[in-house]
DNA sequence: AAGTTAATTGACCCGTCAATCAAGAAAAAA
DNA sequence: TTTTTTCTTGATTGACGGGTCAATTAACTT
């Protein structure tokens, strides 16, 4: 059976199985025995691919960064001008692929995982920093000196709508989620206060 | 040593050492034993007192959730008009005894639980309806029928700065939590846009 | 064919932890 | 004083989980 370059196959197999795993526990107690029996192979093989739990987990994480890193980059190629840029982020952000109810379990379990792992720490810190940039980038124009203050309030306005949908266990709301947020972002380029 | 009616004293300490230990670990991986050394028992005891772990985290969450509550009420009393109400309910979020890191932590790890515990869920649901409808009753003199949008709006923003707080570990910054929120208050009213 | 390397697993060890229990110590009641 | 009730713990148990390892199988190399 053993066949050669089997690494890079099972190491993604894992990485696929441990959010699916977390996402289905809703929290980070997961054996490494269920993610490896999802993933089709014994523990044993997990552990031989990876040093440990942790570094499966933070495997995981890096991945979910870098589809969510792949796709704001697609967005952000197609925009045209400083506002579209902006909402690519936003759209980005709450596409399909960050809606899976297993990828908003694992979002949550990683800031919980960035309490105690550094590694962890430091990838949300990378991505906080990231998003934070795009935002600003499209926002200067738009309102100046304003667009980090508004940067800021667009990532955690993201990042709040995002959390209540963990909340809501069975209802998910992408477009009520995307309008949220640009609403606001409309609002604050002067064109809202229509009360 | 046995001193009689020490159930409710036991209890509290057992509620706040959980908090704590929680806020410490950051995560919900903490053994009985630890959370009843720090009360100051032997962890027996704590399983005398509470029928499980479970429960202990139910009841740290109750607390928290309680303290928060009297803290918004007494914010309302006091509050003059509309607005000012609406800035009441978003302070006493930031207060400083929710501020504290262990709270947060613990909040956060609430948000864990109530993925696996119904009545954690529930519990967290009512918290979400009650700051909902708190603000919504504040800005519908405001806003009128926009009320119930930006009453979201801003509670997703609330738990969104907050989540931030978690992440600069370190860091923590309440006023200018307040002030971001309160800003987006503003804005939606009608005076912000000044770009 | 013989030897080397990659893939793979079952069994096992060791530690940990939630929960239980029987028994002790002190106050209150009889 | 004796009895009862309340409080308290050390010791124990049963289960479980991470990680290791020796051994096996199959492919690739020479």
């Amino acid at each position: 059976m053993p066949k050669l370059g089997m690494e890079p196959i099972r190491k993604a197999a894992l990485v696929n199985a441990t959010i699916d795993e977390i996402g289905r526990a809703g929290s980070l107690d997961v054996t490494v025995s269920q993610i490896a029996k999802r993933a089709g192979m014994s523990s044993a093989l997990a552990h031989h691919y990876f040093r440990g739990k942790e570094a499966m987990f933070l495997a995981a994480m890096r991945h979910i960064l870098t589809l969510y890193g792949a796709e704001v980059r697609g967005a952000l190629a197609v925009a045209q001008g400083p506002e579209a840029r902006v909402q690519a982020v936003v759209r980005a952000s709450f596409s399909p692929a960050n809606f899976r109810r297993e990828v908003i379990g694992a979002w949550l379990n990683f800031y919980v995982m960035a309490q105690t792992m550094p590694e962890a720490a430091h990838l949300l810190d990378v991505y906080q920093r990231r998003l934070r940039s795009n935002l600003r980038h499209g926002l200067r124009p738009l309102v100046g000196p304003r667009a980090a203050a508004v940067a800021d309030t667009l990532a955690a306005l993201i990042d709040g709508v995002y959390l209540r949908q963990v909340l809501v266990r069975g209802k998910t709301d992408r477009a009520g989620a995307v309008e949220t947020v640009l609403g606001v972002l409309a609002t604050e380029l002067g064109r809202g206060a229509r009360a």
